[in-house]
DNA sequence: CGGGACACGTATGTATACGAATAAAGATTG
DNA sequence: CAATCTTTATTCGTATACATACGTGTCCCG
C-alpha cells in the first residue's frame, strides 16, 4: 500500500492521513454543487451581454410572468430568502429594470413590476437562455437530460404541480 | 388563450406581463440550484454540531485524504477558486483544525495538513455525512439515486476518472 | 542563461445565500 | 377590544464564489 502520492520527504510531524474510505466525488452534495457551479459558469458566459446573474434572471422572469408581485412572494417563487431577494431587487431597481409601488391593500408590502427596459431585456434574455441550458447539458443525451430533470424535480418537490406548486396559504 | 394568471384588477399603469411561455421550474439551472440549496440546508441541519460548511468539510476531507496538500491543489480537488479556498483555509486555520508550513520544494507554495483536532473532527464528520445524503435523497428510490449520481457525474466530467481527474489545462 | 510564460498565494470588489434580529402592519384569538 | 401571533421588509453578520489584479517564484524554451 501507500502507492498514493505523499510527501515522501522527511516531514517534520506526522502527515495524519485519514483512515477513511470516504470519497467526496461520489457524494450527492458534492455532485450537486459541481453541477450547479458548472451551470452558473455557462450562464455567465452565455448571458454576459445582459449583465444578469441567474437569480436576477429568475426574478425578472417571475415578475414578468405575474405582472406584479410582492417581494416576499417573489422570493418564494424563486426560492430565495427574504434577505437574499432584497439585494437582488435593489440591484435590479438601481438598473431601472424593475420598479416598485406600495401595495394599496397591505401597507407592509411592496409590489414589483418590470419597467419597459426590464420587459424588453427579459424577453431577450429568455430567448438566449436555451443555449445556456444546451451547453450545460451537452454531455448528456436527450433521454438522459429528461431523466435528470425529472429526478431533480422529484428531489426538490417540484414534480407534482398539483400538490405544492408555488402557492402559499 | 391567456388562461394564465394575470393581474386582472385595474392596475394604475400597464402590468406588462411577459408574452413568453418560459417556465423557470422546468429549466436545468433552476433545478440544479434548488437541489443544491436543499442539500446545503440538510447539511447545516445534520452537521450543525460540527460547525462546518459543506466546503469546509470538503477541504478537511481532502486534506486528510492526502495527508498534506498545497492550497492550490486542494482548490482544484474540491472545485474551489484560489480566492475561495483562501477564505476557507483561513477559517479552518483560525479554528486550529488545520496547520500550514512552507513547501520546502517550492517557495511559492504552502502545505496544509490536519491538526489532531481536525483529524478527529473529520472522522466524526465523515461518520455523520451519510445521514445527510440520505435525507437529501429521501424522495428518490435506490435505483433513482444511482441514476441521478451517475448523470451528475457525467454532467460534471467526473464520470471517467482516467481522463480528466483533477488536473487542469 | 535569460526572459517570457505560467503557477502560487493574496487582496479587493461584487453577488448570492441564509440565520438572526427588528419594526411595522395585519390576522387571530380570547 | 386587547393581547398575541404572524407576515412583510429591512439590516447585520458570516460564508461561499468568482473576476481581477498583484507580487513572487518556478519553468521552459530559445
Amino acid at each position: 500500500m501507500k502507492s498514493a502520492p505523499r510527501p515522501s520527504v522527511g516531514a517534520p510531524a506526522t502527515p495524519k492521513a485519514l483512515a477513511s474510505d470516504y470519497v467526496l466525488e461520489q457524494h450527492i452534495g458534492h455532485l450537486l454543487r459541481r453541477a450547479n457551479q458548472r451551470h452558473v459558469a455557462n450562464f455567465e458566459k452565455g448571458m454576459g451581454r445582459f449583465d444578469l446573474t441567474p437569480t436576477q434572471f429568475a426574478a425578472l422572469v417571475k415578475i414578468g410572468e405575474r405582472g406584479e408581485v410582492s417581494q416576499n412572494l417573489l422570493g418564494r417563487m424563486t426560492a430565495m430568502d427574504p434577505a437574499t431577494i432584497q439585494g437582488v431587487i435593489q440591484r435590479l431597481m438601481a438598473r431601472k429594470l424593475i420598479e416598485r409601488r406600495a401595495d394599496p391593500g397591505d401597507r407592509r408590502a411592496t409590489l414589483l413590476r418590470l419597467t419597459q427596459t426590464g420587459h424588453d431585456l427579459a424577453l431577450d434574455a429568455i430567448a438566449a437562455i436555451a443555449k445556456v441550458s444546451e451547453t450545460t447539458l451537452a454531455p448528456l443525451q436527450a433521454r438522459e437530460r429528461a431523466t435528470l430533470a425529472e429526478l431533480l424535480r422529484k428531489l426538490t418537490g417540484l414534480a407534482e404541480p398539483l400538490a405544492t406548486d408555488t402557492n402559499l396559504p
